[in-house]
RNA sequence: GGCCCGUUGGUCAAGCGGUUAAGACACGGCCCUUUCACGGCUGAGACAGGAGUUCGAUUCUCCUACGGGUCACCA
């Protein structure tokens, strides 16, 4: 039975790279019928942020990765907070100090600095101490370190994506396992609690692949049974670096507030780092879990690509029922359109095929409630046949025509206008684009002219026109 | 700097010794059309470089280059 889990710190809010490795965790446990965990990592007091837990809570909850152990719902293995685990860890270290896998180490944090150069390893001072040196610092309450012993020779492991790795022992450091202030290292905590809650899998980003051997040392320190490695490849910005909150990457959050939808979000980080089996792209969480598999995980580094994101949220929109994209969309819609008399829903549904994430809808109907000013060179386009002169021309004329119709409707809009072109046998564009673009004062709208006509309203439209008429007019004069 | 990992079009990526090297986004063109969008068709664009192994390397090995990760009493 397969047990993986989500084991975040609470320092902040969620990167996208972090949602990618829980998606993963759970899809991996899904997906083979296993038990997907969250584990709060908060050993480091200093880091904690106020309200960080509520947003981890938060994310996997809209991001639909449901836990089936963790701190708010429970499980046979918690306590799920590290903190709360706190006394276990120090009983851990003291075994492997017994096993001589471990020491006790006194050196100050200034002693250490004094010479530690980059790459430079602790010089095992402590390791000399004699039996009754450590036990009257014990005594005496100096504060102590325990440091992982780590031994000579070479470390293997495997993981399932990079293949087999061996490095030499004596690159590593002797890590320290417990802090002076009796908390665990986070390297420490997590082999303990992964092995207690009997982690079968341990899926991680790469940046962790070279401490792996640490742990595994630490895993035949205590004689326990070695998790499977699944190192994933890391998401990076445009700009080739890992995803920053600083340098303006966007966050889930952020995604979520831009009007982008929680399951596109998934699909397409899910499609960053892994390739399914067959040609499609479109997966729902369900189909996920369905066609995941660790053989298609890819070693190296993918860019966060909002183009594609961006795309994948619009083919999500045109695929939601009208009622539900209305649902939300009118929030938006609400805010830009103050005038009573427009239907929204119609709005709604010319929205729908054009915007890829919601926050777009107010730009693209922002001429609604009041008539921008515009250049009357909008008129002038070349694929009409249109010149300002013509339609100055053409919108005189279409003028009574409006004025003449009593029941506003798009058919009857519509019949009427189209009559007119067949009698001045002229194009359909140049009637229809002079309209749009008095009624709309844009260069483009989410309808034609006649939709326009009809949502705006008779009175609008001809007030529209008639002002059309009237900068056409100034322009054409002079 | 040491160690570890990676490198297929601008981006995501398939490929797992023999292919005209898929597909998607983005980009160009055409069609549809009442603007814009949607939709349809189409085009351009890639195996980092060099040695091996092999009848044959994008695929295997080594070297080089470049990129990344990591070397904390942070996680």
């Amino acid at each position: 039975m397969i047990r993986t889990r989500f084991a975040p710190s609470p320092t902040g809010f969620m990167h996208i790279g972090n949602l990618r490795t829980a998606l993963y965790e759970y899809l991996i446990a899904k997906s083979q019928n296993g038990t997907f965990i969250l584990r709060i990592e908060d050993t480091d007091k200093e880091r904690f942020v106020d309200g960080s837990l509520d947003v981890i809570y938060n994310t996997l909850k809209i991001a639909g990765l449901k836990y089936d152990e963790g701190p708010d719902v429970g499980g046979d293995y918690g306590p799920y907070v590290q903190s709360e685990r706190k006394g276990r860890y120090l009983e851990y270290a003291k075994k492997l100090v017994e096993k001589n896998k471990a020491y006790y180490c006194f050196c100050s944090k200034e002693e250490l600095d004094k010479y530690s150069d980059v790459g430079a390893k602790y010089d095992r001072h402590c390791l000399n101490l004699t039996k009754e040196e450590i036990e009257n610092n014990l005594k005496n309450n100096v504060p102590y370190v325990i440091r992982q012993l780590i031994p000579e020779g070479k470390t293997t492991f495997i993981d399932e994506v990079y293949g087999e790795i061996t490095v030499d022992n004596d690159t590593l450091d002797d890590q320290v396992l417990i802090k002076s202030d009796g908390f665990p290292t986070y390297n420490f905590a997590n082999v303990i609690d992964d092995h207690e809650m009997k982690i079968t899998h341990v899926i991680r980003g790469s940046e962790y692949l070279s401490s792996t051997p640490k742990y595994v040392l630490l895993y035949e320190a205590f004689n326990w049974e070695i998790p499977s490695y699944i190192h994933l490849p890391l998401i990076l910005n445009s700009d080739g670096n890992k995803l920053s909150k600083r340098k303006g990457d966007a966050s889930f959050e952020d995604l979520l507030s831009l009007g982008f939808l929680p399951e596109a979000i998934i699909n397409y980080i899910a499609l960053l780092g892994w390739s399914p089996s067959d040609n499609n792209e479109f997966f729902s969480l369900e189909e996920l879990v369905q066609n995941f598999n660790v053989k298609g995980l890819s070693k190296s580094p993918s860019i966060f690509d909002m183009t594609k994101l961006t795309w994948m949220n619009s083919e999500y929109i045109k695929k939601m029922p009208a009622n539900k994209f209305f649902e939300m969309a009118k929030p938006y819609l609400e805010s830009s359109i103050n005038r009573k008399d427009i239907n929204l829903e119609k709005v709604s549904e010319m929205v729908q095929t054009r915007i890829s994430f919601a926050k777009e809808i107010p730009s693209l109907i922002d001429f609604i409630d009041e008539l921008p000013n515009y250049n009357t060179d909008l008129y002038i386009h070349k694929k009409m046949k249109t010149t300002l002169e013509n339609s100055l021309e053409n919108l005189e004329i279409v003028l009574p025509v409006l004025e003449n119709i009593d029941d506003w409707q798009e058919e009857n809009i519509h019949n009427e206008i189209f009559n007119l072109i067949q009698k001045l046998n002229i194009k359909n564009g140049q009637m229809l684009w002079p309209i749009r673009t008095a009624l709309s004062g844009k260069s483009t709208s989410p309808c034609g002219a006649i939709e326009l006509a009809e949502l705006l309203g008779k009175k609008d439209s001809i007030n529209r026109i008639n002002i059309g008429i009237k900068l056409l007019k100034e322009k054409v004069s002079r």
